[in-house]
DNA sequence: CGGATTTGACCTGCGC
DNA sequence: GCGCAGGTCAAATCCG
């Protein structure tokens, strides 16, 4: 099982800077960490497991190796398609991460471009389940994005695999900035 | 007109 | 083997 501690500042960041005036506020409340663990808890239990004093999260470097590693990339390189390439989605594209956020918005500029491929009611969530898929050629991570299933001002994302590419956004701001500067500081 | 989104169909895995 | 649930595809549609 693989373990994050999810602060990557660039989520919280980047969707502060680019939402519009009008937007409700939006406050990053709970990193969930998890690898296996999805896999059995589902959304309703992933709820009951955060916590609610988590708004300090640790930037490490296993978060950067996050947004810069290529083990996805090999993994579906070397993987066999079937003839629509489901079989693609059942290999593991790398670490799991969630996270949930209080917002009335669901989707979140995370920094990345994603495109959206699909969108499932599921029988643990009475809200939709939306599918994202990275839109950087070459790099297969995926995300999901549903409402809390108890509390539907929390938007439970999950991103799976590791992206092979920089964000766009690192143009802009390095993650080393961040790592020494309040977040007050920030600014494009 | 090209890229993004929608949405129904299809596929796979799993439990019974 | 069958049915269900979750995940993905891809044609149609939308939108800038």
């Amino acid at each position: 099982m693989d373990f994050f501690y999810f602060g990557n500042p660039h989520p919280s960041h980047d969707h502060l800077h680019n939402m519009p005036p009008s937007s409700p506020e939006i406050a990053l409340s709970d990193y969930l960490l998890l690898d296996d663990f999805l896999d059995h808890h589902h959304g309703h239990s992933l709820s009951s497991q955060s916590t609610e004093s988590s708004e300090k999260a640790t930037f490490t470097d296993s978060t950067h190796g996050f947004t810069t590693g290529a083990t996805s990339k090999n993994n579906t390189n070397n993987n066999i398609k079937c003839k629509n390439g489901i079989s693609e989605s059942k290999a593991r594209l790398g670490p799991r991460i969630a996270f949930r956020t209080k917002s009335e918005l669901e989707i979140m500029d995370d920094g990345y471009k994603w495109r959206k491929y699909g969108k499932k009611s599921v029988k643990s969530n009475t809200n939709l389940r939306n599918y994202y898929k990275c839109s950087s050629g070459g790099c297969s991570v995926k995300k999901r994005v549903e409402r809390d299933r108890e509390d539907s001002s929390y938007v439970i994302t999950t991103y799976e695999g590791v992206h092979n590419h920089e964000s766009p956004f690192t143009t802009y701001y390095s993650p080393i900035s961040f790592l020494h500067s309040d977040d007050s500081t920030c600014s494009k």
